[in-house]
DNA sequence: ATGCAAACGATAATCATTCTCATTTGCAAT
DNA sequence: ATTGCAAATGAGAATGATTATCGTTTGCAT
């Protein structure tokens, strides 16, 4: 079944328009999960969809809002969208290639929750970011 | 002892300037440790100083890359640097009036390496930033 | 005191992102 | 199917942070 459906963006309160659906249907189908801003522009471009650069700030920006995707905020200045499946998880990202690769530990977001307790805030949002060097074969990893 | 000395510019292997004296001197006697590029310039400028932005955003960057600052990307899209005082932390940042408090958990430090061991990386690095709501006197917290 | 590479300051340029506004479009009521 | 209008779009201007350029100044070794 497909899942870019007038329905998912109807269920997020927001209407049905091409850009929207073009959009939502890229992050569904592509096999990189992270992608920023450009990327999906470029993307749309190349699989000839005419879209504005502006629109798509937009409707990135939207679809988070509204928790379809997730924004993240790596070293390099410019925000990366991933479809929002519901399962929190943090990220390490390789310096070299730029490969990300997702986890999750109990024990770290417990412990977080307790500091946050201990120093009287109210935990809204985290975000952990690991830099470092992978292994893949395909990473210009000089060492 | 004022650290704010040529051999603490020297050890770093950068040579004497005044621009570099009045930042690092900066640091030293700020009460508020997270600073902006803008943030410096501006409080350079308000004591009287005469030192252009482009020279504040370079000697930042070199010190950052010399090891006396730190730097940071919070949310907000500027980077923030900090007095490296040699033990790393990570920070929770109030959403409401931007208040950080700094934190170290060895077992979240732990889990990390452990981690990242097992997905096969080598980490350089990692920023851990917790957003959340503080409960200051002081804090326009309103809820 | 001299010489020169390094650093500086003013300003132009760049990069990501947001804003403006005239035009188009989704959609609900005819 | 037609109409009406608020919401959305696209092209391009504007913004904000940061970096690059370049002629002038300065730290520092000779
Ligand atoms: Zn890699
Ligand atoms: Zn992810
Ligand atoms: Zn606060
Ligand atoms: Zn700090």
């Amino acid at each position: 079944m497909d899942a870019a459906q007038p329905e998912n963006l109807k269920n997020a309160g927001l209407k049905f328009t091409l850009p929207r659906l073009k959009v939502l249907e890229l992050f569904q189908r592509s096999e990189v999960r992270h992608l920023s801003a450009e990327d999906v522009y470029k993307r749309l471009l190349a699989d000839g969809e005419t879209v504005g650069l502006a629109t798509v700030y937009r409707v990135l920006t939207q679809f988070a809002q509204a928790g379809l995707l997730t924004r993240h905020n790596f070293e390099g200045g410019k925000s990366v969208f991933e479809l929002n499946e519901g399962s929190h998880h943090d990220h390490m990202v390789c310096l070299q290639c730029g490969h990300v690769e997702e986890f999750f530990d109990s024990a770290i977001e417990a412990r977080q929750k307790k500091i946050a307790t201990e120093l009287g805030f109210e935990i809204h949002d985290h975000s952990l970011h690991i830099y470092a060097d992978c292994t893949r074969k395909s990473c210009p990893n000089r060492r």
